[in-house]
Formats: C-alpha cells, sequence, structure tokens
RNA sequence: UGUCCGAUGGUGUAACUGGCAACACGCCUGAUUUUGAUUCAGGAAAGUCCAGGUUCGAGCCCUGGUCGGACAACCA
C-alpha cells in the first residue's frame, strides 16, 4: 500500500518534464480576463496552477488577459487580486497583457516582415464568410496579397488611429482551407478607439487573445501553460506564433473546467444575474463566486480541499455541490464556535422553577477542541425552544419534547413536559414544564437518561438577531442540459430571511470567526450588520439524519 | 460531410503503466454521543460504451463502431 497519492495528468507531464531535465524549475501563470469576479471554476484553475508550482518547485505569475478594453476595469483586477490571495496563494509578478502592447506591436510587424500577415479591410461579416465552416473550407480574402510594404503602412496607420473601428485588421496569413477553423487566417488586431484601464489613450488597435495569450506565456517564459479544455483548437495556432515568432516554446495543455450542480459557472451567466438583479451583488452569498462563497462563510482551506478532492482531468464532469458542502462542514466542525440560536419560538414555563431566579450555565465552545473554553449561558424560568421540537401527539421515533416527555436542555436541565397552554383557538401558546434541579450539566446525580437534547434561549436574555438562510441559485441540478432561458429555473426560495433569538454571547460576535448555531447549521456574521442589528448568514445546515427519517412517512 | 477531445459504481477521481477495479462524496445498517452533529464499525453499489483482435492474462495495447462534447465572436 503505498501512501503517495496518485498522481492527475498534468502532475504527471511537469513530473516527466523535471525527470527528463527539460526545465530546472516549472513557470505557470494565472490568466485572468478583469472582466468579472472570480468564481469556482476560477478556484480550481488557481489551485491546479499555483498547487503545481508550489508542489514541484518554481513559480506562478497572475496576469490579466487585458486586451479587450471595453470590457475590462480596474474595479475587476482588484477584486481579482483579492480573491486570489483570499484562497491563500501568492504569485510572484503581477503582469498585464497589456505590459507587452508595443512588444506584440513589433509581433505584428515580424509577421508582416516575413509575409505571414496581412492588412484586411473586410467587414467582420465578410470575414465571417470567407471563413467558411468546419466542413467547408474558406476562401482567401481579396486584401490578402498585399505587399508587405503596403502592410507596414497600413499596419502603421492603423496604429496612428487614421482608421475608424473596424475599418480594418491584421491577420495571420495562413491556410484559408486549414482543416482547424482557428488556422483560417485568424484576426490579430483590431482597431478599438477606447480607453483601456492601465494604457490609456495610447493604443487605438489591440491584440485578439489568441496574439496575446501564448507570446505572453513564451514572454514570461511559463513552461505550462494550462487552460480549460475549449482551447484545444487553439493550440495549434498558440504553436504557430511561437515557431515563426522564435519565441521560447512555452507549452498548452488543457484540463475539463469545474461544473457544479444547481449553480451556472459562467462568467457571462453570473453578470447576468448581477445586473438584472436576481441576486444581490457579485458577493451575493448564493452566487458560485469566490466573493459570494467568502461572504457565506466557506473557508479557503474547505475550498482548496474540495478542489484537492475533485481532481484533474479532460472528461467533463458534473460535481455534487454536495462534496463542498461537506468539505466546508468538515473545516467548520474543528474551527466553530457553539452557540444557541432559536428561530422559531416556542416559550416554555418551567414552573417548579423559582421566579425572578437566574443563574450562569457553562458552555463548551468547541468540544471538538481539547482546549475548549466555556461561554456563559444564562438559564431562567421561562425560555424559548424551537417549535419543531415539540409534538402533541408524537411518533416513537421522536425523542424531543413531547406531552409526559423529557429532553435534557443543552448545557442545562432534564425538563418533563406537563401541559401544553392554548389559547381559544386551539392554538399551542406555551408550555409548562418541570425540571429536575440534580439534572444540571457537569453535576447530574439524577440517573435520568433521556435520549434528546434540545437547544434553547432564555426569553429575558434573548437577543433579536437577522438570519438569511440559503439554498441553492437554481432548482434543477443540471443547468447545462436544461432547455431555455437558465434564469428560469431559478430557485425562488433560494433566499428566506429569519428573525432568531440568539444566546447573549453571540453580541460578541465578529466577522472573523465562524458559528454553529446547535443542531441548525454553522453561520457568519455578515457585513451588513451593525451595532443595533446582528444579521447572520447560514453557510450550510448540519446534517440531519432526522429530517430524513421524518420524511420517510 | 470534417477535425479534435473524451467514455471506469449515483457523482467525481484512481488502478504499481499488461497482473484478477481502489479512494472520496452520497446511500444503507449498527455503536458511541448532553448537538438525531461529530466520531467509530460494517454494508450495498461498476466488471470498466460496444464488437472483434494481440496476449498465459486487457480498464490499460490494436482495429472498427456507438455515444457525448468542442470548433465558423473585430470575446477570452
Amino acid at each position: 500500500m503505498s501512501d503517495e497519492k496518485s498522481l492527475n495528468f498534468l502532475e504527471e507531464i511537469v513530473d516527466s518534464d523535471l525527470k527528463a531535465g527539460k526545465y530546472k524549475q516549472i513557470i505557470t501563470r494565472f490568466p485572468p480576463e478583469p472582466n468579472g469576479y472570480l468564481h469556482m471554476g476560477h478556484a480550481k484553475s488557481i489551485c491546479l496552477n499555483f498547487g503545481l508550482a508550489l508542489k514541484y518547485g518554481g513559480y506562478t505569475n497572475l496576469r490579466f488577459d487585458d486586451t479587450n478594453p471595453v470590457t475590462e476595469d480596474t474595479e475587476y483586477v482588484e477584486s481579482i487580486k483579492n480573491d486570489v490571495q483570499w484562497l491563500g496563494f501568492q504569485w510572484k509578478h503581477e503582469l498585464y497583457a497589456s505590459d507587452y502592447f508595443a512588444q506584440l506591436y513589433g509581433f505584428g510587424i515580424k509577421l508582416i516582415e516575413k509575409g505571414l500577415a496581412y492588412v484586411d479591410d473586410s467587414t467582420s461579416e465578410e470575414i465571417a464568410a470567407q471563413k467558411g465552416t468546419p466542413t467547408q473550407p474558406g476562401t482567401d480574402s481579396p486584401y490578402r496579397n498585399r505587399s508587405k510594404e503596403e502592410n507596414l503602412k497600413l499596419f502603421q496607420e492603423m496604429k496612428e488611429g487614421k482608421y475608424p473601428d473596424g475599418a480594418k485588421v491584421l491577420r495571420a496569413r495562413i491556410d484559408m482551407g486549414h482543416i482547424n477553423m482557428h488556422m483560417r487566417d485568424p484576426i490579430l488586431y483590431r482597431i478599438k478607439h477606447a480607453h483601456h484601464h492601465r494604457t490609456g489613450d495610447t493604443w487605438c488597435i489591440y491584440p485578439m487573445y489568441d496574439f496575446a495569450h501564448g507570446q505572453s506565456d513564451a514572454i514570461e517564459q511559463i513552461t505550462h501553460s494550462i487552460c480549460t479544455l475549449e482551447f484545444i483548437p487553439h493550440r495549434e495556432l498558440y504553436d504557430w506564433f511561437i515557431a515563426k515568432l522564435e519565441l521560447y516554446p512555452s507549452h498548452q495543455y488543457e484540463f475539463a473546467r469545474l461544473n457544479m450542480t444547481y449553480t451556472v459557472m459562467s462568467k457571462r451567466k453570473l453578470l447576468q444575474l448581477v445586473n438584472e438583479k436576481y441576486v444581490a451583488g457579485w458577493d451575493d452569498p448564493r452566487m458560485p463566486t469566490l466573493s459570494g462563497v467568502r461572504r457565506r462563510g466557506y473557508t479557503p482551506e474547505s475550498i482548496r480541499e474540495f478542489c484537492d478532492k475533485i481532481g484533474v482531468a479532460k472528461r467533463e464532469n458534473l460535481i455534487d455541490v454536495g462534496l463542498l458542502e461537506f468539505c466546508v462542514r468538515e473545516h467548520l466542525n474543528k474551527i466553530s464556535l457553539r452557540r444557541m440560536v432559536v428561530f422559531d419560538p416556542l416559550k416554555v414555563i418551567i414552573t417548579n422553577y423559582p421566579e425572578g431566579k437566574g443563574e450562569m450555565l457553562a458552555g463548551e465552545n468547541n468540544p471538538e477542541d481539547p482546549n475548549a473554553t466555556t461561554r456563559d449561558v444564562p438559564f431562567s424560568r421561562e425560555i424559548y425552544i424551537e417549535q419543531e421540537d415539540f409534538m402533541e401527539v408524537a411518533p416513537k421515533k421522536f425523542f424531543r419534547l413531547a406531552p409526559g416527555q423529557m429532553v435534557r436542555l443543552k448545557n442545562a436541565y432534564i425538563i418533563r413536559c406537563e401541559s401544553v397552554v392554548k389559547d381559544s383557538a386551539g392554538k399551542i401558546q406555551a408550555l409548562h414544564c418541570t425540571y429536575i434541579p440534580e439534572s444540571r450539566s457537569g453535576s447530574d446525580t439524577s440517573g435520568i437518561n433521556v435520549k434528546g437534547t434540545l437547544h434553547w434561549v432564555s426569553v429575558q436574555h434573548a437577543v433579536p438577531v437577522e438570519t438569511r438562510l440559503y439554498d441553492r441559485l437554481f432548482k434543477v441540478e443540471d443547468l447545462g442540459d436544461a432547455e431555455g432561458d437558465f434564469k428560469s429555473y431559478l430557485n425562488p426560495d433560494s433566499l428566506q430571511v429569519v428573525q432568531a433569538y440568539a444566546e447573549p454571547a453571540l453580541l460578541e460576535a465578529t466577522t472573523a470567526e465562524r458559528y454553529q448555531f446547535l443542531r441548525k447549521g454553522y453561520f457568519c456574521l455578515d457585513p451588513d450588520s451593525t451595532h443595533t442589528k446582528l444579521v447572520f448568514n447560514r453557510t450550510v445546515t448540519l446534517r440531519d439524519m432526522w429530517a430524513k427519517e421524518a420524511k420517510k412517512d
């Protein structure tokens, strides 16, 4: 039995490259376009790229692929940097494709000089028509055979701003009959009189992705350039530019992007949800964005663990969100502070507990922590328990509170339900219970054994808090498979706001801590909280076998 | 009609590179438990897309199919 985990296909490539002495160190890059916020799919890529460099020795650059000024913005740059660091990774160099605009322009000239690029006056429709189809070869542009001198002059004039947007493009001169559509004289440069978030107005021509990405990799001497499957057909072009331009031979490798059940993972769709106000913003806790899951209370540790567990391969996949939730619970169970909060109160009056009396009980902050400390929990004659923890007529498997039944109050006493107080309409108003004085937690001499333990909050000490309970954003498991507008599958109940009653220890809650509301789930303080109003987000529920059992009937 | 990529339990990922399919999630059962949580023990679940072939032996190799996906933005 080997205790070493088997390598994924990319690790195998890196491993064998290193063993073959191909590189002394590996260099990877994470290349987001600053036109949206990072999501869980990016997390997979980040963990992969940074993880590879960390594991095999080397480093990772953060490079913004900012070649399209009309969609990009510094707001996104800042959020992306923040998200990568939050996830726990540090890049070696912060770079921008726009840093290479001058060099890239030079590469364009070089290709023209080699007779491998030309300026085309065709419209975008004409160019599209020239492309042909995957099964039919394309046709040459009428401008394909311009002289080098003319191309050089025209390209320079494009750069100088002599032409309006769309008037001309620079195209590679490869083969309009090529079996690979991407090799049919792809566009290298287009004219966009647009303000760039970094270069301002110095350029009015901008390189296309294909003409920028590989060359940027080469300039940075990236050894392994890792991207998603849809770029497979681009690889031939990627290699062509490097060969013709005689650059450092970076290599592109592709892996399957992450898909998760009950959510979408495309920037375009996420942007739509934000713009059309289906969610409160990029950091809405229901969003699969990193800012969203962060606000929801997911920890970077749990996301890294998740990325490790899902593996890396080339086959398309749909990961069960349940796995992410498992990773989150696993981590939160270890670190969160236990607190009691009642969401749907039912008043319990402990009739044999003296009126006006109160006492402080000790509650463990975290039973998973060997150096457990405790917090004070006030107890008194009137408390709240959950409505759902009481049943007037209970099935045999129900071992919570019912008339004549006994339960333990967590960190406190065993109580017995003596009677039910109802209003004229027969609605339950409160429960009258008695407590067993010698059953106090920590000094229980009663000898009584009960099956159920309930969380509770003292009525007079209860702190009203707002809780936001999240459910899956969409109703269907596989959005990729769903017909029509993806927004028609939104789950109308994905957010539920509930006013709840918390124990006073929560008054000191901070955003740095994570909390487990006993028997309810993991929660974190939301930044919307003020001194007078605490707001908690439910990160994830606890596993609930009883809910499953109850559903069986 | 083309080219490329892929195919292993419900979901993912493995399989010492040709040696009788493993791990995780989920599911089921039981134990422990002052959270029906956690933890622990056990179980069900694929014979590896199909058909041939090579071989003592094939999930891994070969041939031919089938199915799924990608590819025709002045997006990345």
